[in-house]
DNA sequence: GAACAAGAGCGTACCGTTTCGCGAACACGT
DNA sequence: ACGTGTTCGCGAAACGGTACGCTCTTGTTC
């Protein structure tokens, strides 16, 4: 049906090597080039990249694992990776990990099967186990948002305890003492970010109680029952730091349903601003991230490493946030 | 580097072709198919789908095109096609247009450059112009969501005339009268839903004046403005019907930071529920699609029509929606 | 026991490219 | 006129599978 590289011989009499030089940007005689560049406009030729993959063994071809595409958050870098790679001629295999460290797997497994020449991976597990088949097959890999313990992989992140103390500092510098927060368990990230918290605490010279401190999963209905928890508390905060997006959300979600105000009752501090600042009411003061470029960042890194052969000791990029102002927190007069 | 299946032809002393067989699901000896067996595992033996996909003129890939990655919705849509092809032992590449034609139509190429077997399109464009590549080559399109006015491909999509006609009863059972709508003006989706809100209006007996009918762009911001605008009508609308999830978020957007307040103030209606009606206050009464449905449907289509190598009509599927309670609604003591 | 059918295995051509080694043609300086 | 170097083209062998048509075993039936 389609026109092969033969169709092209058989018009121009040339020989395959020739015109597959032609394709890859060789140099062939002036009046050769011209003959190729009409057959194959005149036979509406197009390379196969199939047959051009299997000799060379490449498929031009990136896997994304995102730990959930329901989530905004991944949208937003499933788009930005894609515009990356697209402008250097590669394709995005995007696959859903639904939060399930079992279908994480699978996807590795899948995205090897696919021969893709590398992957960007926003984990689920906590431990690197599932990403061992990449490295068998030598097949690059770059972390995003979180990364291990003990990474053995490129990652490109946040800065996630300057990012919390931060935000925990502004809360203190807007007089708030009695400052609770509602963080991830399961990886580093939220780990970092509770750690960061603590640390603005003890420099402030403050005690955290027990609970005050919602470590659980990374889910809006985790955010918006440890919110509700909160809120009931003989002892309320008055400010609370959510340190992702779905917990922010959830929290959100819970002081609208509860008929407290914010900041009048209670003030909060969020993380990763994507349209949900707008949406609620009041604006939220965020500490956000510099998205796109994380997203440039992370296809960088993939890329060189698919170009140069020589192993090289992983990189972990820590990208600077900043803090968006909104009207969440209410300015106590303190002390 | 890789087994291939020449290497089990050197373990087990059979030819190429039994082996082929053999990994085609035929029938070979027991003796010979456990000798393959034990050969695989030894040497870690993987098909290789490039070369297969070279001889058999097959890439098991579908594309999916979705006008916008960054939206809740295309997410959900996304996460489901993928499950269903996976099921199915397709693989899923995903493109985002980002609401512009242009990106569109070369994500269109681009799919067939990687010879996808079909597509599943959220279309940006009014026009099916984009597509014509698609029938050239022969592959199977589905368009979800949204259609054309005049249609050459299957689609899966609600009914949105009936839809947008209940949702305009429900407002007026609630003793509403003055009702504006908010509407998307480019694609047959948004017409659609306008025309059963003008129906509805009719058969009640009611007008409709020019300034409640906002018909615009497919976006957060136009839903926004349109909002505001309604509320600062001299005769303002008791309710809003907001029929698309973008100004449906918009719209709650303006009414949160206007200072009015829902339902009190005003009464609304939304279409296409994600998470957003649990993040917002109050819980706000949606039209819902059956998303996981047509989801399945779609990936049907695409795939019958990949089996059977006979041209048939187009189908269009219509389903059904539901209409989802929430507070957002006042009942108005009527008449 | 011959005729025949069914089942299994085998060679080999092919899918559409790239790549490698080699040779032809040409230009140049001496 | 000759060696030298450069440029460009060619033939053929991969790459890793599938599929067609043939042969060779078996088993069954009369």
């Amino acid at each position: 049906m389609a026109a092969t590289i033969r169709d092209i011989r058989e018009q121009t009499g040339l020989s395959l090597a020739t015109i597959s030089k032609y394709l890859n940007g060789g140099n062939v005689l002036p009046e050769n080039r011209e003959k190729i560049e009409t057959a194959i406009r005149d036979l509406h030729y197009e390379v196969n990249e199939i047959a051009r993959g299997l000799v060379t063994n490449k498929t031009k071809t990136i896997g994304m694992i995102v730990y959930d595409i329901e989530s905004m958050f991944s949208g937003v870098l499933i788009r930005h990776v894609g515009d990356c790679l697209r402008k250097a001629g590669y394709a995005l295999l995007v696959c859903d990990s639904c939060n399930d460290e079992k279908i994480e797997a699978d996807n590795v497994r899948f995205l090897i099967n696919k021969k893709v020449e590398g992957m960007v991976v926003i984990p689920v597990s906590w431990k690197e186990d599932f990403l061992l088949p990449t490295r068998e097959k030598k097949i690059p890999v770059v972390l995003m948002d979180r990364s291990f313990a003990v990474s053995d992989f490129d990652c490109v992140k946040i800065d996630n305890r300057t990012a919390a103390l931060r935000a925990t500092n502004h809360l203190l510098g807007c007089g708030h003492k009695k400052i609770a927060i509602i963080a991830s368990r399961v990886e580093y990230t939220g780990w970092e970010r509770y750690k960061g918290f603590r640390e603005a605490m003890v420099q402030a010279g403050l005690s955290v109680p027990e609970e005050y401190c919602r470590i659980g999963a990374h889910t809006i209905e985790f955010g918006h029952d440890s919110m509700l928890k909160l809120l009931e508390l003989p002892d309320r905060p008055t400010a609370v730091l959510m340190t992702n997006y779905e917990t922010s959300l959830g929290a959100v979600m819970a002081v609208n349903e509860s008929g407290f105000d914010c900041p009048g009752d209670i003030s909060m501090l969020g993380f990763d601003d994507l349209i949900m600042s707008h949406v609620v009411k009041p604006k939220l003061c965020m500490v956000v991230q510099p998205m796109k470029e994380m997203c440039e960042k992370a296809v960088e890194l993939v890329l060189t490493q698919i170009d140069s052969k020589e192993e090289r000791p992983p990189i972990e990029l820590s990208m600077g946030t900043t803090l968006r102002d909104g009207n969440s927190i209410k300015p106590l007069q303190g002390k």
